[in-house]
DNA sequence: CACCATATAGACAGGTCTGTATACTTGTCA
DNA sequence: TGACAAGTATACAGACCTGTCTATATGGTG
């Protein structure tokens, strides 16, 4: 029963951290959120943070990470009603992302914002910003291919300028904005590489 | 001579730090740059910044509002060669985003990464990036009225969609990405709305 | 019970941040 | 020559930053 306890009990604090510190970083930056913020919001000690994430950036970089994975669990959420017909899968896509970025509460895309705070190329949240989106280039380029899209890649190119417009425009604008013209736009692309 | 010596010597030093901080923004973002590190690289006094600048906001503000200036200017003379063809207008934009996408010094967008930074609606740095995104999507409703397009604010709405999803991957992945793919995308749009 | 991993509270070091204060230099114009 | 505007150099206050240290509490396991 040890591992399982031990899992149990440090599994906890390192959620509550993640979490907390995911919810702040969104809202209000990276750099914004010192570590002390995110001890005193958390309610945990600085060494149990410190015990859990060697650094800040070992930090930010768990949040990202994790929040990639909850990026796909939307996504397979979004696109599983039309298992089998990828173009389906597509549209859903862009309809999920114009239902999210009308949400109050969405402030774009975190790894965008990640990107920007740290531009250097080979800064950690900068990797794993554009990995994430390697990734759904990839994806977007799968349903594209399954859809029988010609040119698949491309068409995949510049759906996720979609995708990533939409997510500006709700980071600038705020809910209300532009980006439910994403899916229209989308389909646009989609018709012209039918 | 009084005004004439005084707007020279003033504005030269007021210029200096503008510019130099407006390189440090852009590269390093607006609070990884320090008012230390502005002075530095501009070899000036601070007392002579915090006389031009009562605040850092101030200089990021003002900086932002040069930024925006630039652009109207960089606008201008990418479509000067087309004017009386708003169409062709349209087009040329889209060309001009795709050739400073790739260029190796850019960074996307600095408005994008100013919203970014101060996520509040209220902060003045988010305040002027979001009215540089109303400009633009102002006039690039303008030319899709004067080309004749059919919802000319849909079309100008997808069209800023492509632009900054454009700057987004300039960001992301640096020169060489899919940025490129704006144009061929905006032409679909365009077409579509003919 | 004793052990040990995990957590807590809080002080602390050393650096950086914005913004201010003081004293000095330089160039222009009357 | 003398007044004045502009800039320089540098020290400083007070807050905040990341990361470390010590001492203590707690709860499950042998």
């Amino acid at each position: 029963m040890t591992e399982k306890a031990e899992k149990r009990t440090r599994g906890s604090a390192r959620n509550k951290i993640l979490e907390t510190a995911g919810g702040l970083f969104y809202r209000y930056g990276f750099r914004a959120v010192g570590v002390d913020t995110v001890i005193a919001a958390s309610g945990v000690a600085k060494m149990t943070l410190y015990k859990h994430f060697p650094s800040k950036d070992a930090l930010i970089t768990a949040y990202l990470e994790r929040s990639n994975e909850s990026f796909w669990g939307w996504w397979d959420a979004v696109t599983e009603p039309f298992a089998g017909d990828p173009r389906r899968q597509l549209e859903a896509v862009f309809a999920g992302v114009a239902v999210l970025a009308s949400s109050p509460q969405c402030l774009g895309c975190t790894f965008t914002v990640a990107a920007g705070e740290f531009p250097e190329l080979e800064h950690p949240g900068h990797r794993v910003a554009r990995e994430h989106k390697q990734q759904v280039l990839a994806r977007l380029e799968e349903l594209a291919v399954a859809a029988g899209l010609r040119e698949p890649r491309t068409v995949a190119e510049q759906l996720l300028l979609l995708m990533d417009g939409a997510w500006n425009a709700a980071r600038v604008f705020g809910p209300g904005s532009h980006a439910k013209r994403a899916g229209e736009a989308a389909n646009l692309v989609m018709a012209a590489y039918t």
